[in-house]
DNA sequence: CTGTTAGCGCCTTCAG
DNA sequence: CTGAAGGCGCTAACAG
């Protein structure tokens, strides 16, 4: 900054008012101090500058999996909504490590990231709490706060796999058996609930022997799908909760070439071409990462002063029907 | 870190040295320095470290579509590269926009990063030479540098696309139509090149009725793939460059029901399920961004004085055969 | 082993 | 409208 300061015969002082705009500079001075940065080629130190003027102009993102397409659209909705505010994105992933995560979040803090939005890994929370105690805001993902005060941002996953559930009834089944993480995750019980009310609603109980809340990933998923639909008591009709649960599922029919409807939340690509009866839960992840990201920069703008109160956003779902269902 | 002197009856100094693990510190010492850090919770700037220090600690990340399971998963390889060695990736994504990623580019230079991995969007990448001159090292990802040099990670596109043809060729298809990207992409480009080169290898001459270098998405792809199937000449295999052309072909193939083999770029979830006669070419997508990864962080700790040659790495492809495959 | 001095590049404050 | 002084929080380099 001083090279451009000599270059164009004036103090830093006036290069630095120049860079951020300030309107009380003569144009001639304003053209002159220009013509040195553009000579120069020139870019202001934004380390310097936020030594100075505090914050860092940029926001932290900490995702579970950043390979789950369901985590890079949230991703790319904050990108959007950072953008937007001329706000950075520092992003990593904590591979649904606890720990890992924790360390990133220190990370983030340390880095003086103006705020954070974090999808959580595990059920408890307390390691977070610390980054909002020293005064950075943090607005979480998909899962709510445990044991903390926190904004988030959820999707619907009660009402949608209660829609997405009912349909199969409204289709005449009666054996739906269920699929799903388990419930230590949020969404997996908060899904599972759906499952269930659905049920109540229609004056129905599902068969226990018909859910299974273990499976994790696809492998797994079908083998408890296999299971299921070997039995002589068979369901006609299955929920997945999640979109590797649900093509696990899809392999077991596959396999066993027996004609099952199957239910499940998000949606994928290719789905309309399978052949299959399919009926999905479908959401907006961009919109999550967007709502986070403007929640987020709210609470920036606010101040850490405002104590406002913890706001909870919820993201709809629509249930989606693909091939000729059955019934 | 003033208050922890303080409160730990040391100069600030001493803290410093604690904290970056300095052994010239009695054990005792230490030992009342770490308790005061505990006991205020506090945690280093790395904003006045840095200005200090120099550099960030930082790497930029610039992709054309994070939407894309194929550059979610480099981010994620480059995560991994930054991570093993304590640096942070700041990550943005420029839309394929020549000119938003100009300006993401400008501000990671402003943002003092160490060095930063692009998948440039454009053919010419005058734009990024800037950043190299400025003494801060670049690493290309996917497409290798235009009108300058510079370090970059290729996939073997020519090598993908010449087996996958050979393989169609082998299996007794005399006429294999061709749909990719413009010509203008380095990938299309290259890609084509190899299915052109499978053709000559078995002394073959594509129709060039049957190529269509337009498409650039899944729905253009499926009007382009109806077009050459309804020839009364039609071709009786498609060689698509990419997961999205490959899946614009399927859904073609399903509106026609036509028995015509598919070779493609791109693995993707459930290619097996389709019950389609499906050649894929398959790569590690993380490598690549692991590769970079490590090749940025070669050329940093090599110094900005080290003027190494440009180089260049090139990750191999597979092919993968799903369903049967009728000649 | 520990403290003092000085300055990284910028911007806020206060004088010209 | 422009400049000079001072300091953001930290750490190299040099004392002690």
């Amino acid at each position: 900054m001083r090279d451009v300061a000599t270059h164009a015969k004036v103090s830093a002082m006036t290069v630095s008012r120049v860079l951020k705009g300030d309107p009380k500079v003569a144009e001639a001075t304003r053209q002159r101090v220009l013509g040195a940065v553009d000579a120069l080629g020139y870019r202001r130190n934004e380390t310097a500058r936020r030594l100075r003027v505090g914050g860092s102009g940029m926001i932290g993102l900490v995702v579970t999996n950043l390979a789950n397409p369901f985590y890079s659209r949230l991703a790319l909705g904050v990108q959007e909504a950072a953008y937007e505010h001329g706000l950075r994105v520092l992003l990593s992933n904590s591979a649904e490590q606890v720990d890992r995560e924790k360390g990133l979040v220190e990370d983030l803090a340390a880095s003086q990231v103006d705020g954070m939005i974090v999808v959580p890994a595990g059920g408890s929370h307390r390691h977070l709490a610390p980054a909002a105690l020293r005064g950075i805001p943090i607005v979480l993902a998909s899962r709510p706060p445990g044991g903390m005060e926190a904004d988030c941002v959820l999707v619907d996953d009660f009402g949608g796999a209660q829609a997405a559930t009912s349909r199969l009834i409204e289709d005449g089944h009666r054996r739906i058996g269920f699929l799903g993480n388990p419930p230590a995750l949020y969404t997996g019980a908060e899904r599972f609930r759906g499952y269930w009310a659905a049920h109540e609603e229609a004056r129905l109980e599902p068969d226990e022997r018909h859910v299974r809340r273990g499976p994790t990933d696809v492998a797994t998923a079908e083998r408890a799908a296999l299971d299921l639909l070997r039995d002589p008591d068979a369901p006609t009709a299955l929920f997945c909760t999640n979109n590797r649960l649900t093509q696990g599922a899809i392999r077991a029919l596959r396999t066993l070439d027996v004609p099952v409807s199957l239910a499940g939340f998000d949606d994928f690509d290719l789905a309309d071409v399978l052949g299959l009866p399919l009926t999905i839960v479908s959401y907006d992840a961009d919109e999550i990462g967007r709502r986070a990201g403007r929640m987020l920069i709210d609470r920036i703008s606010a101040g850490a002063g405002a104590d406002l109160p913890a706001r909870r956003s919820t993201v709809p779902t629509e249930v989606i029907r693909y091939g000729t269902q059955p019934s």
